[in-house]
DNA sequence: TTGATACTTAATCACATGCTTAACTATCAA
DNA sequence: TTGATAGTTAAGCATGTGATTAAGTATCAA
């Protein structure tokens, strides 16, 4: 995955109004003012926020008619869960690499 | 995991640059001017991007002489993983349950 | 004790973010 | 065609971010 792509990714989720999005249309597709509603803003702050989702990737969006419906994309998801999950691993391997070497020097003191 | 911890968490992630702290830490501990070294930024730079991923509980330091120590702390790496993981799996029910709604209504045409 | 090393803090600055309100466009329904 | 609805765009503003350089502190080694 690009750099960039990751930067957005994770930058879309650090922002608890986004987060919320992203939670709501998980349930399911939704419109700009049925998302907008429950929250404590104006609508324009509320596309601000989805134009950062779509620009990442995380959500797309179709107008039909006056309507623009919005919908998860769950691949950027899953890309992001994976990098995470990759470095973790890393420091899991480095841990058993340590773990080796101190049986090792273990040995040699028996 | 609360809301500003997911915040604090993304938002470290969110930048490449600590992002390669992240990944150089992965593999173990390192000084705060060894992690400095190859990046194209001042000492004091660096140094921001570290309070950043401390203040998130992905990194941990001690300082021993004069020599500050760094290392990965896993647990908010898994807490991140876990909070896009369940989304995922929220947009995943939510097409199962479309996909049965399908079905029910092909029954119904039958 | 003197000098180098490793980090820390402070002042500064350019630029990006996250809102707001107001004005505008496009669609739909009567 | 008129009015309401759904969304969009633009201007403005407070605040936050990411970097710099310069100066300061603490530790170590000779």
């Amino acid at each position: 995955m690009l750099n960039y792509q990751l930067d957005q990714t994770f930058n879309a989720l650090a922002d608890p109004t986004r987060r919320a999005l992203v939670e709501r249309l998980a349930q399911g597709p939704a419109s700009v003012s049925e998302l907008a509603a429950p929250l404590p803003m104006s609508l324009p702050a509320v596309m601000g926020h989805l134009k950062v989702l779509e620009e990442s990737g995380l959500v797309k969006s179709e107008k039909t008619g006056r309507v623009r419906t919005c919908r998860i994309e769950p691949q950027m998801l899953s890309q992001a869960e994976h990098w995470v999950a990759e470095r973790r691993a890393m420091w899991e391997r480095s841990l058993d690499r340590l773990g080796a070497f101190l049986d090792m020097t273990k040995e040699d003191e028996t």
